[in-house]
DNA sequence: ATGAAAGCGCTAACAC
DNA sequence: GTGTTAGCGCTTTCAT
């Protein structure tokens, strides 16, 4: 029977400590690894320690120092592919440099971030890494970076807090060259499957517009503008809007397919919206890519088993993930050491997505308008 | 100028306490929600909380109560779609029950779940699901379960903890049906791409065996059976021995295919080896399901998209994972209130995966050995 | 090198 | 209903 401390619950440093017969301060010494101690009690304490168990209670620990070694994360959907290979990405960055991480999905609800945002500065994250759910985020997000957190945001800006770290991909270039690539087969009318249909006029009078879009919108003006470069005018009608859900996706497009017969090619804007699309084209009794040339978005692994393989853009997925955590590791770094970016100016991060192509796209049909 | 107080880092409840003009006691009940306090004293502090911007520490409240309202989760790799799922299963319940998730990825790397365990237990998660990497995880989680933590077993059992909560999946008779399925169709020469080829031998001498193993070798187990059930003698020249990456599957199913004439059914036991297999069977030249019929494992859904659509185990990802974080927060439920599962008798779910029939099956061509 | 004591931010007992 | 005080487990002065 022990006769001292509490009974249940992991020991603490004071039973450690007297059961070595030195001080709690000593135990805190060579337990914690600081200040000196000599080879003799550390062969006592450690001996105690081993003996009853004794873990660090990193709560205490943390509370005293201000720092958890903890970095927040939260996104829409850790199931969705995407999101999956970012926090992969990040898990790896995170690990190496000694940190964890808090994970939060918010299925994209409002309430949902706004609890992990409140979360995260509660439970005394270093850092955050966020994919934010919509410009509104911004004034959730406020809290936190007025209360001097590091936070990274990551595949999607928030233009009204420019001050914020960003790491994205050049979601309108690789739009740009993914249509470019349409229209240099002969393709005149091309369709797009978006999400952001809803800012096709919007983005059409902002030729400029795209860098501070979501992707999705982003996307969509790349292609306009690649459209409009080549000299053809963008048609409302061709820009097919789904809600995010590969089962609607598959809806809209084989509407659009049936709807419309000069349709010569398709761009989906994303993984999920690809797959419903490709979905619509085959049930659709159109030959890929002889009727149809399709340009998927992602590069999954599947998307070289299906036939014909699908070009696609590739965004780098893990990559993006690995970059944003690098970022927020190097502003904590420089909080505590001084060196790295001053706290005042914004790193924004533009990874490549690339256009591969493969056998889904092929010269347009002679022209049937 | 604020006058008193440390001068950075966010305000604690003495800063409000004073700003308000009351205890510290009457701040803490009125922000933390306990006790009694007057609706003057409600007034006046939550008034000054929100003018200095105040927010709990949850460090604190935790290092009092003992509980973070945390659960450890602990994958080998959240990129991998089966885990994306899962992760998602628990962030929902564990959402809907008022808790957060701390996130491991080891990566199968022994070390890093050492480490993901020892950190688990020093940041005092409330409870932790683990996909424990191999069988010596046993040993490194004794220290968690012998300090009393709840623990689930997430896909994969451990015999040599019996009594640890675990939520697996029928792997053996799901794999049986399966190659039933196969058998049924008249194919004798069927081989199997496993990452258990190893255990073959073992296996065969046990036909017991399956519901301890861990799921690519019960998936071996229920081939093994249902291949001698159907009076088949197992080959094991067909057991497709694979490290777990698509390209390795690849090619060494690619290998057994110019090798083998004879086999006319591949089963897949996992969704990476999956996609290895039927990117082989593409390029082997033999057309499917006429020449040779597959049998796919998770109902990803791109099964869907490929020519012919994969017939398939499906496996619920998302349930596996909710019902795991489900079974936590029942214990945890139980140990602050008395009722549930008793503390000693280890609750063992096994959910129900399930044979999809799709068109990359079909009746064995006539026999040519 | 070591110990005594103060304190991180909060909650809980116990008076009043 | 409110204030005072002790204390969660640890780190950190400051003496010694």
């Amino acid at each position: 029977m022990q006769s001292k401390g509490r009974a249940d619950g992991p020991p603490s440093i004071v039973e450690v400590a007297r059961a070595a017969g030195v001080s709690t301060a000593t135990a805190g010494r060579v337990l914690g690894g600081y200040g000196q101690s000599s080879a003799a009690s550390r062969v006592k304490v450690e001996e105690a320690a081993r003996r009853l168990g004794y873990r660090p209670n990193g709560l205490a620990r943390s509370l005293i120092h201000g720092s958890t070694q903890t970095i927040g994360v939260i996104v829409t959907d850790i199931g969705n592919s995407f999101f999956a290979q970012a926090v992969r990405g990040i898990a790896d960055v995170v690990r190496a440099g000694g940190f964890e991480m808090l994970l939060a999905n918010t299925d994209s609800d409002p309430d949902a971030e706004q609890r992990a945002i409140q979360v995260m500065w509660e439970k005394r994250a270093d850092g955050v890494i966020i994919a934010p759910e919509g410009p509104d985020s911004a004034e959730r997000l406020r809290t936190l970076v007025d209360g001097g957190l590091p936070v990274v945001l990551l595949d999607r800006p928030l233009t009204a807090l420019p001050q914020v770290d960003q790491v994205l991909v050049n979601n309108t270039a690789c739009a740009r060259s993914a249509v470019n690539h349409l229209t240099g087969l002969g393709h005149r009318r091309i369709a797009v499957v978006s999400e952001a249909s809803g800012d096709f006029s919007r983005l059409l009078a902002h030729p400029a517009a795209g860098d501070g879009e979501r992707p999705s919108a982003a996307r969509l003006a790349g292609y306009l503008s690649a459209l409009q470069r080549a000299g053809i005018r963008p048609d409302p009608d061709l820009a097919v809007h789904s809600p995010y859900d590969r089962a609607a996706a598959e809806r809209a497009t084989a509407r659009l397919l049936r709807r419309d017969p000069s349709v010569t090619a398709l761009f989906c804007t994303d993984n999920i919206l690809t797959s419903g699309a490709l979905a619509a084209v085959q049930r659709s009794g159109r030959a890929c890519p002889e009727d149809i040339s399709l340009v998927g978005f992602d590069d999954q692994d599947w998307t070289t088993l299906v036939r014909p393989q699908l070009t696609v853009v590739r965004q780098p997925h893990r990559e993006l993930g690995a970059a944003a955590a690098e970022q927020l590791l190097a502003r904590l770094h420089a909080r505590r050491t001084g060196d790295g970016p001053a706290d005042d100016e914004a790193v924004h991060l533009r990874l490549q997505a690339k256009l591969i192509r493969r056998a889904s796209t092929a010269p347009a049909p002679a022209n049937r308008t």
